[in-house]
DNA sequence: AGGACTGTAACGGCGCGTAATAGTCG
DNA sequence: ACGACTATTACGCGCCGTTACAGTCC
């Protein structure tokens, strides 16, 4: 307010974090990632910390994990950066989202593999139907097979 | 059925190609992967073809398509098998599918990405919620600390 | 004949997209 | 005072999870 912070909102935040207008106000009202402040007339407005978690909260989207976690996930990781605020049972909860985040990506490399064999098995479709003309259109001699522009 | 044709019940699919009973049942409803044949009581019965499609349909998941278009696209490969049953357009539809796996492709290494950073970032957390002992227990002198079971 | 499996039908729910309508900002 | 932006409210949807209840298989 009187002080040098630096207030975006929704649209610009929306923008640089490359999240919906809907995803930011549905995360908002749930309590997962709401604005600290608002103008007089209700207009959300993001510190840049608010930014920081949205950024974070949205690397944690391939993770799988329900919005709740992923609250309790950034709140853990908030938690344990400075050692003042923590509570007992974060280190086994943190372990277990670690545990998680592990399975996380072995999945996604199985999914990233595949993506690329589904890739390479559409390149092989499409030069198949290229290599074949259109079913009405047949060739005169085998040697005109050459002309294919 | 006189023939050597092998066919599987729900369950054992379900099992085989790692989906839920209730996604088999749904994508035959829906037209997208519908088992070849039953039983004469009403139990579904999934030729080989049938879990081959399965799977194929499975590993397009990660591509981020709605079932409508995974059906479409599951279509267009099969069709690209056999010159012979292709259809004007075929080629149109199956490159801009490749387009679209492209792209999947980037998105699903920029998550992985972020998933290893943030698993990076939960083991620093954790290394130093280990570091400092819990709130309440103070150590007796400086030099107790070494005392760490 | 009993237990494991399967059938259909129905409701519920997450995570938003998408109006519709009205108010706020520079 | 204008246009761009934003607020709230509400309905809807895709993709199943989850009962509940009944029937089928071996």
């Amino acid at each position: 307010l009187s002080d040098g912070e630096r207030f975006r909102q929704i649209g610009e935040v929306a923008d640089r974090v490359g999240l919906s207008l809907r995803t930011l106000r549905y995360w908002g009202e749930i309590g997962l990632a709401a604005p600290s402040a608002r103008t007089e007339g209700g207009f959300r407005l993001y510190s840049e910390k608010d930014v920081e978690r949205l950024l974070l909260l949205k690397q944690m989207k391939p993770l799988g994990l329900t919005l709740d976690e992923m609250a309790s996930l950034a709140d853990l990781l908030e938690r344990a950066q400075d050692p003042a605020g923590r509570i007992e049972g974060d280190i086994e909860s943190l372990s277990a989202y670690a545990e998680r985040a592990a399975e996380a990506i072995e999945k996604l490399e199985r999914q990233l593999d595949w993506a690329h064999g589904l890739r390479a098995n559409i390149g092989e479709g499409l030069d198949r139907l290229r290599a074949a003309p259109e079913p009405r259109v047949a060739p005169r001699s085998a040697s005109a097979e050459r002309n294919v522009g």
